[in-house]
This record gives structure tokens, sequence and C-alpha cells, in this order.
DNA sequence: GTGCATCCCATTGACGCCCATATGGTCCCA
DNA sequence: TGGGACCATATGGGCGTCAATGGGATGCAC
């Protein structure tokens, strides 16, 4: 089923293009991606900071309401603006709408999202919805991934990163 | 200190392939190459200033903008301009965007990746994210890699310097 | 009422901006 | 040729601002 989540996705073409706009402002963009990661602590009321960088990221684009899913591959939850949807909407409706892919893709990205909104302070929520996922407990990751970031269990993006590097250095690639 | 850098480069293999121009531009970029390496001390509010050789490289391609992230194969973290994070960029561009190298790639270029700016003075934050990856503490060593450069622990750096050389001399016996 | 989410304000600790000092090297001129 | 002025770099530290966090108070639903 991944695999052909995969080749959805790739023609949705998640990580390849970011914002549509202008050469200048593309220019422009390559500051606002999502970049970096940054760990937060929960308070007592479940409520965690988005890293500012995120949020001015998120302001220049103008993104009021978060739109999040269950990433497809990590145990982490996925942020983005409704563009994001907007983009695995367009996707679905581009095939047969009663393909198996196209009932798993809607399953994932509207079965498997919801939107969530900033308080004044730019924190969210940590609802059951992203602590049974992920495994969140008391502390967030913030994981930029150019056009959305991603939420994790700190120990569990540690871990992924380790085999991510692990797996390039097998490979023999260098930088 | 030239020699051994030569060395160490030509051990390490670095690319030929530098910033984009004209072959004008290419002659002068020949002298403005991250080049030799520097020991430089982390100040009591954890900052340590980028040797003047490394600034005025940057200052010569415009770079305002720092793009650090953490080396796939030494405990080491790369620094170089935004152009460096595009490249990658493009390489995830050119594969299957979600195959699981592409996806392991965008985890460690953005989600192990961070904009840094240096101060007034040309100091730069040594974050956790530099400390715990690289096990600096309280003293940094430059290390010039031609389109970049890299920040190591100073005895690391002696370390894997001394193993590449003993490769290479070993090397050196079979051929 | 009781539980939960939202709004608002307070605290504090980190980081950016600015200026001061030390140190080593170069150049000029007697 | 030797001494001293001058300069660039590295380093130290004060201070204001802002982000991250904590917690009270209010509104809403069950």
């Amino acid at each position: 089923m991944l695999i052909r989540l995969a080749k959805l996705c790739l023609i949705s073409g998640v990580s390849g293009v970011f914002w549509s706009g202008s050469p200048r402002e593309r220019m422009f963009r390559v500051m606002s991606r999502f970049l970096s990661n940054a760990t937060n602590r929960i308070d007592a009321k479940g409520r965690v900071s988005v890293p500012s960088a995120f949020r001015s990221v998120l302001a220049q684009h103008n993104v009021q309401e978060l739109y999040c899913f269950q990433d497809f591959v990590f145990p982490a939850i996925s942020v983005g603006g409704p563009d994001l949807l907007e983009r695995f909407e367009r996707q679905i409706a581009a095939e047969d709408p009663f393909s198996p892919d196209a009932n798993e893709m809607s399953l994932l990205i509207h079965g498997g999202g919801v939107f969530m909104k900033l308080d004044a302070e730019g924190r969210l929520m940590v609802t059951d919805f992203i602590r049974g996922f992920t495994g969140i407990s008391d502390e967030v990751t913030f994981v930029g991934r150019a056009d959305h970031f991603q939420l994790w269990q700190p120990q569990a993006f540690v871990a992924a990163q380790a085999q991510a590097r692990g797996e390039r250095k097998l490979a023999g690639k260098r930088s």
C-alpha cells in the first residue's frame, strides 16, 4: 500500500514543488521554508509552542488554519497549510473515484487528518490524535520538511535520523 | 600546513564543482574557496568567531545566511550558503521524490539542517544542535572544504586527519 | 456544577545588537 | 635596523528585546 501511496504522492509532487508564485517570489521563498528542528515542552494544559521560525513561515503564506495528518511513512504528524490538503484532493479527483488507490488515499488524508488552529501565543493543543500516533508524551520535536513540518516524539526522531544517516553511509554516498 | 591540507582535500575527494558563474568568475573563485583550518575558543555566551578568511569568502559570494547541517559521514557540522541546500534539493528532485532514499535525504537536509546568521563581529552561536552532534564543548576547529567549511571538535578532527593519512599511506604502498 | 478549551497577562531565560579590550602582526620612519 | 604607530582579528561583556513557558480567569458544553 505504501508503494501505491508513494506513487500518488509522486504525482502530486509533495516534496518537489512548493507554493505557487513568480520566480521572484520563488527566490524569496528559499528563505521561507520549514527548516531545522527544535524540541519544545508540553505544559500542564497540553499545549506546546510552535517554533517562532515555523510560525513566521506560516505567516508569510497567510496560513491561518493548519492541516494535520498522520504521515504515510514515519510515526509523525505532518502539518501544513490547507494547500497541502488541496493538493491531495486534486490528486484523488484526477483518477477513478472508485479505484483502490483513491479510496486508500481518501481514508488516510480525510479520515486521518484534522484542522487545527494556533492560539494567540502560537501554541497548539497536543491532542490524543497526535499522542496516540506519535508516542509523544511531554515533549515535541518540530521537524522542518521544506513545504511542511512534522511533530515527532524526540527519541523517535533522533533514531530515524540516525538510521537515515547510517543508510546513506552504507550506500557510500558523499555529501 | 598547506601541504597537510592539500593532502586532506585529496583524500576526502572534494568534488570539482563549486558555485555557478562565468569563466571570468571561476578564475576569481579559485582565490575564494574555503581553505585551511583554525581553532577558536567559545566564549561564556556560547559564541565563536568564524575565521576572517572564511568570512571574506562568504562575503565574496554575498552569503548572508548560512546553511548548516549534520554531516553524513563525519561527526561535524557542514556550513555553506543557501546554494548548498539547493544543490541537495535538486538532487532530491532528480529522483523519485517518495523513494525511501529521497525521504531520508529530506529528513537529513531539511530536518537536520538549520539556517544561521553571523553577528556583527562575525561570530556564530554554538547551539546544542551543534554540540550534541560534534561533541564540541569549549573550542571549535574550522575546516575549509572548498565550497563549504566544517565545524569539528578539535581532537576529533586531528584523529580523523590521522586516520585519513594512515589509509592514504596504505593505499600508496599497494599502488 | 464539572471538565475542557480559549483568552489574557506575567515571568524568565536566551539571543541579537552594540561597544570595549586584548593580542598579534605589518608598515613606516627615524 | 629597531622602535613605535597603526590596524585587523579575536574575545569579553552590558543591555534590550523577544520567544518559550507558566498560570489565572473567562466562556462553553455536557
